[in-house]
RNA sequence: GGAGAGGUGCUGGAGUGGUUGAACAGGCACGCCUGGAAAGCGUGUAGGGGUGCAAGCCUCUCGUGGGUUCAAAUCCCACCCUCUCCGCCA
């Protein structure tokens, strides 16, 4: 979240970058609420402090009775009001609290500014649009012709955006995750293993919550909730820790399922395995220095590039524009890769500057120095890359006219043959 | 899930309801000493919030939230977590 005190010291900035995002926020009230809160504090710890020093005379007093009870019977009236006064302040820093909550991050000024995601972008298109000498097939043609995908029986167990790949398919996917770990801790980036099921508390501090409790499944029975994506277990990863000079930047990696309700989005995306409930993702994550998080980005970006020209596919880089930016980003890149079967650009990678927003949400800081005092990090967040949507991306432009899918050279070794043929 | 024990500062570990934000020890930082180091000596060493140009001052925090009291790390209640034993189990 934004500090209060940012707010209070750039209101303007909030304020315009608000209008940026066509979103709005009760800024004014905000404000209104923290002078409410400070004239309380100033108030009730003027009480306080003068019963902690009366408190200290009691106990100082020894026998003398007499002057004893005359100081108490003078505090015993103070407790009270201060009790009154502590109730007010309360609601109030709960009111004020729920508020900023709700307040998105700011915005990086160099994204475009759009009202949604029409107005997005293309910075750069790498690769042409590939050629058939026959019609290409979109994947939940050639999927299930191959007998490697199956829609009936994933919805018949779980109903809709269910789905049950098997034999090469199941394989593809597998290789992929591993090709993907594998290229990331080459290129630095620490492997973890981390809990799907987060605490209501965590998918607070990410900032899931409160705004998105729609798109996320809840456990009934107890406070779970599953991981919409890899970065929310990564924020919470050092939440309320300080952490010693020289630690950043951590660079970090995982593999995960995500799980999204996708309540949102009924009907979009209806065909195939593009929108689905349950998919796995290789998610990258780094902790920096704030004046290290634009390069760290642009590092992340690439890599995420990288893993896709190994892959040999057509892809573009499209900067978000101020309107389609996420809750949490200050600016985001999105990875499209084209998907010549159902012809469409295909998102199989988002990546997210945060800036110090879920920082101040989960409350993590670092020292730059040891006698230096704790400051924000900056958190950044890439998807590297998403599946099954890379799965799609493959089977799509790697299609061959009898159906069958040839195997990217890279992805050889992980899969032990070069072609996917029927199940 | 059952029974028991316990949660205090960077760590270990004290703490009788009243100058305890917290003894003592260790660690760490700085200084002295040294050719250099060790040892030794000295000093310092939490975070949030409010106020102030600043120095500073005030306040809150001893797992979390309530309660009792003029006053709570200390007493009471609830919850959370950790450990040991038992049960169950991939």
């Amino acid at each position: 979240m934004l500090s209060i005190q940012f707010i209070r010291d750039h209101t303007d900035r909030v304020k315009s970058d608000l209008s940026r995002r066509n979103t709005t926020a009760p800024i004014d009230r905000i404000l209104d609420l923290d002078d409410t809160r400070r004239r309380l504090l100033q108030d009730v710890e003027a009480l306080r402090a003068r019963r902690n020093a009366v408190s200290k005379e009691i106990g100082a007093a020894g026998k003398d009775a007499v002057a004893r009870q005359a100081k108490i019977d003078e505090m015993r009236g103070v407790g009270d009001r201060i009790d009154v006064l502590d109730v007010d302040l309360k609601a109030t820093e709960s009111d004020l609290n729920r508020l900023l909550l709700e307040v998105p991050n700011i915005i990086d000024p160099s994204v475009p500014d759009g009202p949604d995601e029409s107005a997005n972008i293309v910075v750069e298109t790498v690769g042409d649009l590939p050629k058939f000498d026959f019609v290409p097939k979109p994947h939940w043609e050639l999927g299930p012709d191959l007998g490697a995908l199956d829609f009936e029986r994933g919805v018949k167990m779980s109903g809709s955006r269910f789905f049950v790949m098997r034999a090469g398919l199941a394989r593809l996917h597998r290789a992929l995750i591993q090709f993907f770990l594998n290229e990331n801790i080459k290129a630095g980036f620490q492997e973890h293993y981390l809990p799907y099921m987060l605490t209501e508390a965590s998918l607070f501090a990410s900032g899931q919550l409160p705004k998105f409790r729609d798109n996320l499944y809840k456990d009934h029975e107890e406070d779970y909730f599953l991981i919409p994506t890899a970065e929310v277990a990564f924020v919470n990863l050092y939440r309320d820790e300080i952490l010693p000079p020289g630690m950043l930047p951590l660079r970090y990696v995982a593999h995960t399922p995500c799980f999204r309700r996708e309540k949102m989005a009924a009907g979009r995306d209806v065909r195939g395995i593009k929108r689905v409930h349950q998919f796995e993702k290789v998610e990258m994550f780094v902790y920096c220095e704030p004046d290290q998080s634009e390069r760290e980005f642009q590092r992340l970006v690439t890599q995420a590039r990288a893993l896709i020209e190994m892959l040999g596919l057509t892809y573009r880089v499209l900067a978000l524009c101020s309107g389609d930016i996420g809750f949490n980003s200050a600016k985001t890149v999105d990875l499209e890769v084209w998907s010549p079967g159902a012809g469409e650009w295909l998102e199989v990678s988002s990546g997210s500057n945060c800036l110090d927003f879920q920082a101040h949400r989960a409350n993590i800081r670092y020292r730059p120095a040891l006698d230096a005092g704790p400051r924000f990090p900056h958190l950044l967040n890439m998807s590297g890359l998403a599946l099954p949507r890379m799965v799609v991306a493959i089977m799509e432009n790697y299609q061959r006219e009898d159906g069958t899918i040839a195997v990217p050279e890279v992805l050889r070794p992980y899969m032990g043959t070069d072609v996917i043929g029927h199940a």
